[in-house]
DNA sequence: CTCTTTCATCGTAATATTGCAATATAATAA
DNA sequence: TTATTATATTGCAATATTACGATGAAAGAG
């Protein structure tokens, strides 16, 4: 099968899973952080920077960009690619209200 | 190829995408939300909460288990699985220094 | 002991992901 | 115009993931 049952899980459930998937490859996570490093946007030093092919990297881009998590503006012939910090933060919290279940209950159990 | 090139990256970014590859499936992030949730250990009613068949839980179970989010202990014939809080704890810190990137420069372009 | 219950593991089919060579596209340079 | 440069897309091979039926293993019930 390797297909995912989304129909039975929340909207919310499945929102979490989308964004943790995208930072689920290494290489998608050091593009983000190169990024945030540089800050004034970079294009393709990525293909330097990271140690992968041009084609991959490209679409290790575009799964940034579907998400919403990097913007990219085009500058002469190169593209200049960044953090879309509204997305960013609006991200984060997302993950938040599921990453901090456990300030609410303090039972222990096991 | 659909092999991930791990050895090119830093330990800290594959740390990062192993965990969120985790929570990369609603059915994980269900079957966390549910432990929080019942809070004292549940077992195998996951298979009735969430739609999948037993062995498909099973395998999202050993996942979580392998890195280290959740703990079973063995209750009888059942097993009951609990999130491990203090795995959680240092999860979220690691995320924590991920995800917070943008609190530390400010600059804004595109 | 046998039967049942509960969960894990095995085997396998369907699909998804990763990575890259080849090629296409788009903009600038000459 | 042609050439160059930068990036995207296509196509494909290798591998990973998801899901589940069948089966196995372990514990309690009878």
């Amino acid at each position: 099968m390797g297909v995912t049952k989304s129909e039975i899980f929340t909207a919310e459930q499945n929102q979490i899973s989308s964004i943790a998937k995208v930072f689920g490859h290494p290489a998608r996570v050091a593009i983000l952080q190169h990024l945030f490093k540089i800050d004034s946007c970079i294009c393709g030093d990525l293909v330097d920077e990271i140690g992968l092919a041009q084609p991959t990297i490209s679409q290790h881009l575009k799964e940034l960009k579907k998400i919403g998590l990097i913007k990219g503006n085009i500058e002469g012939t190169s593209i200049c690619y960044c953090i879309d910090k509204e997305n960013w933060t609006h991200m984060k919290t997302t993950l938040a209200a599921f990453l901090d279940q456990d300030l609410e209950e303090t039972n222990d159990c096991c």
